[in-house]
RNA sequence: GGUCCCAUCGUCUAGUCCGGCCUAGGACGCCAGGUUUUCAUCCUGGUAACACGGGUUCGAAUCCCGUUGGGACCGCCA
């Protein structure tokens, strides 16, 4: 099996997004491989909008892929959209039916599902040889209007290529029939765009999902017809969802910009989608910035088999990149959250707002969890008096040490009012009980409301002691 | 149904091309322990896989054949 990378005279690489949907992560992913061989190889990354179905199209669709994959930070060299090129594949069109290389079929979808259907009972390969393939109707004008243009094939034996993934695929062209290629002689489908475009922008490699991988023979046979040179063809296994299907929605989130919403960052994305069905030779680190992925990055150790999105592995890689934010980025990630559900507004001050984040910054997975996590600080707590209860005590010790808690807090200036303060004074006091859970666990829950939450003394420090203190006085209150 | 692709822990994978270093390594998850008032972090340890059957060979996760299983595609979509 030759997989060897044929790079003389730079590589050009094109990604193809069709707008007819928001940009799926796995689009994404092949989009990323892409961008990774490119950068690798110092070559051209070309971006390539397949809008040729007008109706399907649509330009927020595309605005969605373009702004997905600038997120992402797969930043492209070169520019085209198919809907404006449309002038170019008339002219090869023209070529192939005047070489007779292509025809005009005017079956109707009707005649042709029948054939399907009669081909499939029959145990036959679904494929159209046409009837027409020899009429010549030049001339006919209400006939061209109905008919749309075929690829003449008359290719024997097989189509063989190399695969810079798979090694080498071969298919019988017999089974490929004479496969559609325009609707109208201004209206081409994706086959032959496709290759008309590779052509044209010169793409020395052809990286794509593997769900294209049929359609690369009838590539061959257009591209052949036109004595036009192969690229080299890279078929990327695809992403399922945990039951090995192709991902999809019904797997949960499937779009680029619904990972962004919900706060997960593009270095983690980059990171978590390079690693599906890739793999550094250096087996220990998997945190990666996208400098060391490009290069490492090798198309020949991209997988054979299809993986499976884990969200669970993504969280833990965007608790990662949580986590090594500078507080003030962190904040500034936050803060369209924290506005967004009304805990602050443009007069919060910052300061305050970092401290109370940087309790949380490792403790979420992705951005959208700060609103939760940070609530109790904003918003009045409420929870069970029983949750006040240290496990090795009981209701009227709780009370206790909450009374002396708050003589003790009482006395505390405000001027001194930060954790390392607090600390200084609250500890010697809790360890004198001789079980610091006593005293800590109950302070911890009045301030907090919640079984799990970041310390006491940092909790203390954002809350200011008028809050603390009416916290506290409540606490004892649910105890009685 | 036809064609093509794929097959190592639950998941992502290393090892496969060039058979022995593999009593199969790493990461996520999970479990246990340590640190901590709790949670998270961090540290330590553990759990768990070569789909099956033949062959070739002194020796196979690795090569060959078959079986089984899974997937993709089969449009006047891309």
């Amino acid at each position: 099996m030759d997989k060897s990378v044929n790079t003389k005279g730079g590589v050009r690489v094109r990604m193809a997004p069709s707008p007819t949907g928001t940009l799926h992560v796995g689009t994404a992913r092949t989009a990323l491989f892409n961008y990774l061989f490119a950068r690798h190889h110092k070559g051209t990354y070309v971006m390539r909008i397949e809008d040729t179905d007008r109706e399907r199209s649509d330009k927020k669709l595309e605005e969605n892929i373009t702004e997905g994959l600038k997120w992402l930070g797969l930043e492209w060299d070169e520019f085209y959209r198919q809907s404006e090129r449309m002038g170019v594949y008339e002219q090869y069109l023209r070529k192939l039916l005047e070489e007779d290389k292509a025809f005009y079929c005017w079956h109707t979808k009707d005649e042709l599902q029948v054939e399907r259907e009669k081909q499939m009972k029959s145990k036959e390969a679904p494929r159209h040889i046409c009837s027409y393939r020899d009429e010549d109707i030049r001339d006919e004008k209400e006939k061209i209007k109905r008919s749309i243009i075929r690829f003449k094939n008359n290719t024997r034996g097989d189509i063989e290529f190399t695969d810079l993934v798979r090694g080498k695929v071969k298919f019988d062209a017999q089974n490929l029939g004479d496969f559609s290629i325009a609707r109208s002689i201004n209206d081409p489908l994706y086959n032959f765009a496709v290759v008309v475009d590779d052509n044209e922008m010169q793409i020395t490699h052809v990286m794509r999902g593997e769900d294209h991988i049929s359609n690369t023979p009838r590539q061959i046979l257009i591209l052949e017809a036109l004595n036009w040179e192969r690229p080299q063809y890279a078929h990327i296994p695809l992403l399922l969802g945990s039951d090995k299907s192709k991902l999809s929605k019904r797997h949960g989130a499937t779009s680029v910009s619904e990972y962004k919403d919900m706060g997960y960052l593009p270095a983690a994305m980059f990171n978590f989608l390079a690693l599906l069905g890739w793999h550094p030779k250096d087996d220990e680190k998997e945190i990666m910035n996208k400098e060391q992925i490009i290069e490492e990055f090798m198309i020949s150790d991209v997988q054979q088999s299809g993986a499976i999105f884990d969200i669970e592995k993504l969280n833990w890689m965007n608790a990662n990149y949580i986590r090594s934010l500078k507080l003030k980025e962190f904040r500034q990630l936050c803060m369209p959250y924290l506005e967004n559900a009304n805990l602050i507004d443009k007069k919060t001050d910052n300061d305050w707002l970092e401290k109370i984040l940087g309790m949380e910054q490792e403790r979420i997975k992705k951005l959208s969890d700060i609103v939760d996590a940070v609530k109790f600080i904003f918003e009045d707590i409420n929870y069970n008096s029983e949750l006040l209860i240290w496990r090795k005590s009981d209701k009227k010790d709780a009370a206790e040490q909450l009374r002396e808690l708050n003589a003790i807090i009482e006395k505390i200036d405000e001027k001194n009012w930060n954790k390392d303060e607090l600390e200084k004074i609250i500890m010697p006091h809790a360890q004198e009980k001789g079980d610091r859970g006593r005293v800590l666990w109950p302070l911890r829950v009045a301030v907090s409301g919640k079984k799990a939450s970041p310390g006491p003394f940092e909790i203390m420090e954002v809350l200011k002691k008028k809050k603390v203190l009416s916290r506290i006085d409540n606490a004892i209150k649910k105890l009685q």
